[in-house]
DNA sequence: ACATTTACTTGCAAAAAGCAAGTGTTTTAA
DNA sequence: TTAAAACACTTGCTTTTTGCAAGTAAATGT
């Protein structure tokens, strides 16, 4: 975990140091609600991220200690990338700015199934996720 | 409120399209937990924002319906800046970044007690941090 | 009237993002 | 058993964004 002189004492400031731009959330969205877990899952999404700042995105959220890579159960090829704790605890957040979205734009039928149940009980959704993700610590 | 090309039609995506970088959340911290208005004061913020990239975020979220500029009561030198009702409604993201900071880094005294009162009863926060805000508008 | 405050803008250098192509290891298929 | 494919990246280059320092113009205070 590489320690770089923080903005300030701010702890959003502190947060945003560590997934602050327009694609590390997008990561932990795949990892979190997609169940991606390798390289080449995650450079598959809509969003068309570029291989190289994959890489770089990847390793950031590693050294801040919200994702581990692991060797992967089906072949030495492959890395399984999979979210920490710190990475789950941020599970509340991305809850909050799907429901956001929710307010101000139109959510494609894929996702409506995951609002309506955050919507329903957020709590019960935040629990059941965690335990998901979890059962792969 | 400006359009450009969506990257995908995620609603993570969306949000980060309008405030995921650097800077944007912070100025809506400022206005929202600090009571900060005017340009000069959001310019003062602990994180030194460059100037250019204060009036560059401000417009964009001005873009994106998340503050709007006002007159402002004092003098017609000053503008008023301040969140509409879908700025406001990042409270509860702005409020568990605060709660996912909280378990990873030090709180500085100053932001303890608004923590404190966060964690004692975060609906009640919310509520109330809404109601102060919408009475500006 | 003149200095100061306020909200910006401008120009340039540095950093980050984006694109296309390439590398090295492991796995699959002939 | 060996060549092709899959996989996880890296490298080099261009474009875009950020960051810094200085400047501008209107409104205000003295």
């Amino acid at each position: 975990m590489k320690t770089k002189k923080k903005r300030s004492d701010c702890p959003v400031s502190f947060s945003l140091e560590a997934f602050g731009d327009k694609w590390s959330l997008l990561i932990v969205r795949d990892l979190m609600l997609k169940k991606k877990c390798t390289y080449g899952e995650l450079a598959k999404s809509d969003e068309k991220i570029a291989t190289n700042i994959l890489a770089a995105r990847l390793l950031s959220l590693e050294e801040n200690g919200i994702i581990q890579k692991l060797e992967h159960p089906d072949s030495k090829a492959k890395v399984l990338y999979q979210l920490t704790q710190k990475g789950m605890d941020l599970i509340p957040i991305i809850v909050e700015i799907n429901l956001w979205a929710e307010k101000y734009t139109d959510i494609p039928e894929k996702r409506k199934e995951l609002l309506a149940q955050m919507n329903a009980d957020k709590e019960g959704f935040i629990r059941n996720a965690f335990k998901e993700l979890e059962s792969n610590l």
